[in-house]
RNA sequence: UGGGGAGUCGUCUAGUGGUAGGACAGCGGACUCUGGAUCCGUAAGCGAAGGUUCAAAUCCUUCCUCCCCAGCCA
């Protein structure tokens, strides 16, 4: 990890594994675990959950799994499955051979459910899911025995058999255990441990037709799999008594389930549902879009996982529920990226310059710095002509307080090159300047003035007819609410989608070193900020994500004079 | 109005009876062949009220606010 902080995190997690350390609680194991449900692609939140089971895992020399919770078949499918590998694999997690699936310890599961019933301990109930429900009383109300809660074992036995062999429709009958209908939490009113689904699973295919639920399902992999620190969201706090309830019945190895805060950011949505619905409705590409918050989509965006993993240490591991500014997310990215992106040079808007005094049919190459940060990355050559492109926003013919770069009669550097001044410019019949012409200053050639003059701006500029035309795809935050998942009444989530948070410019220049650049990899525009090459680039075609801008003082300044 | 959690600068986070610190964002400045990077400076916080104590973010009491739970989802 290259930019990641050198001083090991500490969080009240981390405290409890070190006490279970001392006093050897688990014969000095840590053993954590993933446990995505392969039924959406993972996201940046996943990626912390990701990082606080596996990092800590990793700092107490323990091991971690990563284990597929694919209690549901209705829901999860084998694409989901690979995408989620993929992501991990890609953040640089690596669990060895031990990947697991839910769906293997099955017949471990029901075996031991035939235990709790022979325990007096579950019921095979007939209620209906709605009587279920009204059975189970209120926040303020208890619940109500079912009627079915007190047949003899053997009944139950039989029962539950019949219900795995599949002699009962969906929804006909379900395994109950026998707590406590009067709990003041709701989730120890006898909650359900087996539901009827005739659904095909991804993995067991039309093997069951009885599937788990995660209360029942969840302690028992992690028993099975011998975990130490079951790591999951708040939400679970509520559902840890359960959890410990089914162990301590069964009399099996028993883990302890903590709890931690989720990490929300700013102008992202991330909830599975939601950012399902954007895929089916085509509001993005795809799970892949660079504007998601999916772990794809930030990887084809341009972000590198030692970003994300910066991150994920940087915000710290707490129970408050948090959400972390966008920009902190960003400023990682920006420390990472300064540090290994190749600079290069590529104008977005040309603007066509004409150096009148340059000599026609003239070539010079000049010397760039590969990366300022990194003496090492060497430099590259980079030719120079009479007819160049410079940025549109490099220009302007009435130029306001602060603006430092070409105006008429202004002097200013071309990056590497010379010294230029504006001597006119060329407009088209609507007003539009659509050439600058300039004179250049033979003794500046390399960018240096011999005299000592100065200029106060450098500007970056391509060789009209060495460049490389390229599409450059400008990203922008995907909602423009600060916290979209807060819909306000009448409205819906996509009401808040920036309708600006992609630009497509299809007519950009970049330096000539840039032919042959493959997808994925990651270069600084000079002065705009840091692009990564899209897979959708072709031999002859590139194009460019816009990763994440450079920090922009002009622009900020602009801001302040359009409010002044 | 049941139960479970959480409240420290705008945001995230340290602190565990002894000077409330860091980071991002903000503001100001230096430097600069990227208005980048870097560097320096600056403002800003213990949810409230009582109590214990020489001393409280920290311990006690009461209150307030926010989050989660009534799936045969996870």
């Amino acid at each position: 990890m290259t930019t990641e902080d050198s001083k090991p995190a500490s969080d009240f997690i981390r405290d409890i594994v070190r006490q279970d350390l001392l006093t050897n609680k688990y014969d000095g194991r840590v053993h954590t675990r993933f446990p995505p449900e392969p039924n959406a692609y993972l996201h940046i939140g996943h990626a912390k959950a990701i990082w606080i089971s596996f990092s800590i895992a990793e700092e107490f020399n323990g091991l971690y799994n990563l284990r597929f919770d694919d209690t549901n078949p209705v829901k999860e499918e084998q694409e989901y499955i690979d995408a989620i590998i993929r992501d991990i694999r890609w953040l640089g997690w690596d669990w060895g051979d031990r990947l697991y699936y839910a769906s293997d310890y099955f017949e471990q599961m029901y075996e031991y459910a035939e235990q709790l019933i022979r325990a007096g301990k579950a019921y095979v109930d007939e209620l209906s899911a709605e009587e279920i429900r009204d059975y189970r009383g209120t926040l303020t109300e208890p619940g109500r025995l079912s009627p079915y809660r007190e047949r003899p074992l053997e009944e139950n036995l039989a029962l539950f058999r019949r219900m795995r062999a599949g002699e009962f429709p969906d929804g006909s009958r379900v395994l109950r255990a026998k707590i406590d209908m009067t709990s003041p939490n709701l989730n120890m009113r006898d909650p359900v441990m087996y539901r009827i689904l005739h659904a095909s699973h991804p993995r067991t295919g039309d093997k069951w037709c009885i599937y788990p639920m995660y209360d029942w399902a969840h302690g028992l992999e992690d028993s099975i799999e011998g975990i130490t620190h079951s790591l999951c969201s708040l939400e679970f706090e509520d559902h840890r008594p359960l959890y410990d309830w089914f162990l301590d019945e069964l009399g099996i190895y028993h883990p302890q389930q903590i709890e931690f805060a989720r990490t929300n950011l700013t102008y992202t949505m991330t909830s599975k549902r939601r950012l399902l619905r954007m895929v089916r409705e085509g509001l993005v590409s795809g799970w892949d879009d660079p504007r998601m918050p999916t772990l794809c989509g930030l990887r084809r965006r341009g972000y590198t996982p030692e970003t994300i993993r910066t991150f994920c240490q940087r915000t710290g591991v707490a129970k408050t529920n948090s959400t972390v500014d966008i920009a902190f997310l960003e400023h990682c990215l920006r420390e990472d990226l300064n540090q290994r992106a190749q600079r290069v040079m590529g104008v977005l808007r040309p603007l066509r310059m004409v150096i009148d005094n340059y000599p026609e049919g003239q070539v010079e190459e000049f010397d760039a710095v590969n990366n300022p940060e990194n003496p090492a990355a060497g430099t590259r050559k980079v030719p120079f002509s009479r007819v160049l492109y410079i940025e549109q926003d490099d220009f302007l013919e009435e130029a306001p307080p602060k603006y430092f770069r070409l105006t008429p009669g202004s002097e200013v550097r071309l990056r590497y090159a010379y010294f230029v001044t504006c001597t006119g410019v060329v407009k088209d019949k609507s007003g539009e300047v659509i050439e600058v012409h300039c004179t250049y200053d033979p003794a500046t050639r390399g960018g240096d003035a011999p005299d000592g003059r100065r200029v106060k701006s450098t500007l970056h500029w391509v060789s009209a007819e060495h460049a490389i035309e390229a599409e450059v795809r400008l990203y922008d935050h995907l909602f423009n609410k600060e916290d979209p998942a807060d819909v306000e009444d009448g409205k819906d989530f996509k009401d808040y989608i920036n309708p600006d948070s992609l630009e497509v410019l299809t007519s950009c220049r970049v330096e000539p070193s840039l032919a042959g650049a493959t997808p994925g990899s990651r270069y600084q525009f000079e002065r705009q900020g840091y692009f990564c090459v899209d897979p959708d680039s072709s031999s002859g075609k590139l194009v460019f994500n816009r990763i994440v801008t450079l920090r922009d003082t002009w622009a900020k300044i602009q801001k302040q004079q359009k409010n002044d």
